[in-house]
RNA sequence: GGACGCUUAGCUCAGUUGGUUUAGAGCGAUGCCCUUACAAGGCAUAGGUCGUAGGUUCGAGCCCUACAGCGUCCACCA
């Protein structure tokens, strides 16, 4: 076999083995199996997007629980695809067509989504490329887009039955209107920041008296669409101005004076000018007075022709400085005052939102939200952190409707229709007609022209049906039937309200089942100064630099190692060293085992012997087997809690701590001691078999560097692969507690040899004696069975153990486990430094012993405390005790 | 204004239902080593009154209350 390079080199291997996993359909899951399935959906991402570092730890995450369920003998199923993200993409495609000099408008729709579908087939799948880079196991043959044919059918059926059962409906309402983008966003859209504005306070004379009324605005331009004045029913300075009315300077309008519970007497004046076409409470105001609602602005924030001649074609900004000069002049305006008040702006292009009436669809939530509220009450669905439920409650028992249309191009269009037959303008067919096909003949008037509603849907109305229409619904296939629900959704917690909770609503609607059953909130994560990852700052490494530099397996290592469910984690590239370093271990492990093999095939042609899951009777075959089963449990555990992080930190600390840094040395030491081949083969043929078990524990976290070491521990047939070799499962009788805490003694005391030869300044390659006077019987013979191992590790020359044994004059001690550790120094000790040593361990103990006898001393300690508890403090009492005395004795007589 | 979270070693963080003597890890620091798997490594050392103040308990990093600092989400802002 040839010899494996020094140190990994991810970049030799992993576009290798990706591609013999996907060429030989591993990802591929398929509903005729007769294993369980696990299924997990992508959150779609944006054609748009590029591989963030987000993606990087929510997909890793995703192909952990779907590579671990697979090896575990699920039909593992792991659906990607992508999101036709609308305004996002209609934004990036017109900028680009604007450096073309194309105009979006002069291009005209059918062009312009041409045009969009073009830009997808050449950029659209960027993101989807970079997965793979990750190692992500997706089921790819499953690729779905929100714009497929399938997906664009389960939006329309959805769009129609929603609507058959009176859950759609088109209304009028204050929207969030982006007045760049032309179109209504939704209150999540919204992105409110505080900024610096003014308060003015304009004079509004009331009619038939010299009286004014004095009110205050943030936005004085949008006074020319007041319908009214309102002030407090119970505010003392208005109450005999209620019912009267005021002249509306500038528009020269009579408005009246009314009296609403929303005003508050403490704000500004107590009097309240009404906008009911541009601002949502003043609309609620109009609503509840019946008052007119003119709209005052165009679709681009220019006034309209509601206004006054002279403000109309004025941009709203124009317009404001325009009323507060012409309010100046005729000495309207009482003051101006600084105010400080949040403002909402588009989350797309941050233009600042205009609250616009106008005619939309909506889907009424609160029918669909009871149930979809009670799933996660009752644990059906669970929340991974727990906490986010409450977050999900809030939101779900203070539904307010969704307004579901976007006034784009890009999407799925509204499948409504208006009939347009001119000879026939009867008010009855202004009425949508929402059909699955567009309408043949008008019900009212027997027209056959029609005009389909020109807005698309909110992007979302496509995601909240993905984990059953990525599998043909409203088709009723044997993939529904089999894959669906889903079991773990891994997402943001930003989108909850988006995303989750839509999707558990269409879930129950549409197949009276939840779409998932666990639900894995990611971690943010941060620059190191805690600051969130953005373009514009600059602080978003590229993944696939990172890959490039440290691997695939080591970017995705650390990211798992170092996020907690639902903590934020401050991330830098320099910490992928901790993942390399780590895959450099597992490789060099893998490397010593295979040099180990190698040469003793060389020199003996005997067979090497088939070893079971069992260990030898030797001690550290006996630990290792038993501390691997531990971590087979614990990992498995941790996964099935979703605590990823937990099950890195367990498999790191095995491998590294417990197989390399003990369990290989042991080895080292054992065939060096064995002169019988066939023993020899033994002792590694059961150390490769620990490594390789441990490899598959790895497999899902560090999916490259285990499969290629993988396929070098044996002859493989082709195709065959790590991916679906079995989870190892935990052999409790292979617990053993006894022989972990017989191998804790002995590597205490070759620590202790090694803290007095570094205290001593001894250069490890000097060799010294050590002597173990051994207080216990048991404690004697593990020593003395193992002493080899003791030997080498610590190398020590000649080692004695026995009892009664004096201790030698100028040498260095300490005291382990209630045995007495000597090294003869003589010559060597430094008489001053042993002394402080002895002294500061004594005065240690020493302060321990009183925070035990003080314990014991308590009399309603021994009284509450249980038996057990006390007994444990009484050992411990005692240990200090005996150790305190022969630390003393041994102080006495450094000098022998 | 409402809700939630965080505060543990120089830095970044674990610590899962309150009970092993010494509160852990990674990075960083210090000392000794290129000991034929790995210097991307080995061995060892130093460093913490667990944000502050109370309380519950025989016993608190963990539970309760208040406070401080930081952060997130929601609502409102004429």
């Amino acid at each position: 076999m040839q010899e494996l390079p020094k140190s990994y080199a991810p970049q030799e291997v992993e576009d290798k083995w990706y591609q013999v996993w996907e060429s030989n359909g591993l990802f591929h899951a398929d509903s005729g199996s007769p294993k369980k399935p696990y299924t997990v959906v992508i959150p779609p991402p944006n054609i748009t997007g590029i591989l963030t570092m987000g993606h990087v730890l929510n997909n890793t995450l995703q192909d952990v629980f779907v590579r671990w369920r697979r090896m575990q003998g699920y039909e593992a199923c792991w659906v990607p695809g992508t999101d036709h993200a609308g305004i996002a993409t209609q934004h990036v495609v017109e900028k680009s067509l604007q450096k073309e000099g194309i105009a979006r408008r002069e291009l005209g729709r059918e062009k312009f989504v041409e045009r969009v579908w073009q830009w997808r087939e050449l950029y659209g799948g960027t993101i989807i490329k970079q997965l793979r880079k990750l190692g992500t196991s997706c089921d790819w043959k499953r690729e779905r887009f929100t714009m497929d044919e399938g997906l664009s059918n389960a939006v329309q059926e959805v769009f129609v039955r929603l609507h058959e059962k009176g859950l759609i409906y088109r209304g009028k309402y204050i929207v969030n209107w982006c007045p760049k983008d032309h179109t209504a966003l939704s209150d999540d859209e919204v992105n409110y920041s505080d900024s610096n504005g003014h308060l003015w306070y304009i004079r509004y004379p009331v009619e038939g008296s010299a009286q004014e009324l004095v009110v205050a605005t943030t936005r004085p331009e949008t006074m020319l669409g007041d319908t009214a004045v309102a002030v407090n029913p119970g505010d003392e300075r208005y109450k005999e101005l209620v019912g009267r009315r005021v002249r509306l300077p500038l528009a020269n309008r009579s408005i009246p004076i009314i009296a609403d519970d929303f005003v508050d007497a403490e704000f500004g004046t107590g009097a309240v000018k009404v906008t009911p076409a541009h601002d949502p409470n003043d609309f609620q105001i109009g609503e509840r007075h019946k008052l007119e609602k003119p709209i005052i602005m165009d679709t681009s924030g220019k006034m309209n022709e509601q206004v006054p001649n002279k403000y109309r074609g004025l941009d709203r900004y124009e317009c404001r400085k325009e009323v507060l000069r012409d309010l100046e002049r005729e000495q309207l305006l009482v003051k101006t005052v600084d105010h400080v008040h949040s403002v909402g702006h588009c989350y797309r292009c941050d233009t600042v939102i205009e609250p616009y009436l106008s005619d939309q669809w909506f889907v009424k939530m609160k029918p669909l939200s009871e149930k979809a509220l009670a799933v996660v009450q009752s644990g059906e669905v669970k929340f991974y952190p727990e906490r986010w439920t409450k977050v999900y409650e809030h939101w779900m028992t203070n539904i307010r409707d969704w307004c579901i249309s976007r006034q784009l191009w890009w999407g799925h269009r509204v499948p409504a229709w208006y009939c347009d037959s001119s000879e026939h303008p009867a008010p009855p067919c202004r009425e949508p007609v929402v059909s699955r096909t567009r309408p043949v003949r008008c019900a009212h008037c027997g027209g056959t022209k029609f005009r389909q509603d020109e807005d698309v849907l909110d992007t979302w109305f496509s995601s909240w049906l993905w984990p059953f229409s990525v599998f043909d619904w409203p088709k009723e296939s044997k993939d529904l039937e089999y894959f669906y629900p889903t079991d773990t959704l891994v997402t943001a917690p930003d989108i909850i309200f988006f995303w989750v909770a839509r999707m558990i609503m269409a879930g129950l609607e549409f197949r009276g089942k939840v779409p998932f059953h666990d639900v894995y909130f990611t971690s943010i994560i941060r620059d190191m100064q805690g600051r969130k990852m953005s373009k514009s700052l600059g602080n978003s490494p590229d993944p696939l630099d990172v890959i490039a530099t440290y691997g695939a397996d080591a970017l995705r290592f650390t990211v798992l190692y170092l996020a907690p469910i639902g903590q934020d984690v401050l991330y830098s590239n320099e910490k992928c060293e901790m993942g390399r370093n780590f895959a450099n271990k597992i490789w060099n492990a893998g490397r010593f085992l295979l040099l180990n093999r190698d040469a003793l095939e060389a020199e003996s042609p005997s067979a090497f012997p088939v070893v079971g899951s069992a260990p030898s009777n030797d001690l550290s075959d006996k630990w290792i087997v038993s501390r691997f089963n531990a971590t087979v449990k614990a990992t498995t555990e941790s996964l099935e809690h979703l605590q990823v992080n937990e099950a890195a930190k367990l498999l790191y600390e095995f491998m590294w701590h417990d197989f390399c840094d003990w369990y290989v040395e042991f080895a080292k030491n054992r065939i060096a001691e064995t002169p019988d081949p066939n023993m020899k083969k033994a002792i590694v043929q059961r150390a490769i078999r620990i490594y390789e078990e441990t490899l598959k524990l790895l497999h899902p976290f560090m999916p490259f560097v285990t499969e290629e070491i993988w396929q070098h521990l044996a002859e493989r047939r082709p195709g065959e692969s790590i991916m679906k070799a079995p989870w190892p499962e935990c052999e409790a009788g292979q617990l053993n507690p006894v022989a972990e805490k017989e191998m804790e003694l002995v590597q205490e005391i070759v620590s202790g040899v090694r803290t007095i030869r570094s205290e001593m300044n001894l250069p490890p390659a000097k060799e010294v004696d050590a002597i173990v006077n051994c207080h216990e019987e048991g404690k004697k013979s593990i020593l003395e069975n193992n002493r080899n191992l003791i030997v080498r590790l610590a190398r020590v020359a000649n080692l004695t153990i026995g009892t009664g044994l004096a201790k030698p004059g100028y040498s260095a001690s300490s005291v382990i486990q209630g045995q007495e550790l000597f090294v003869p120094l003589k010559g060597l000790i430094d008489i001053d430094v042993e002394r402080t040593r002895l002294e500061k361990e004594i005065s240690r103990i020493e302060g321990q012993l009183r925070g035990v006898e003080a314990k014991l001393s308590n009399p309603s300690f021994a009284d509450k405390a249980p038996a057990e508890i006390v007994e444990k403090e009484r050992d411990k009492k005692q240990n200090f005790e005996q150790t305190i005395l022969k630390l003393r004795a041994s102080l006495s007589q450094v000098q022998g």
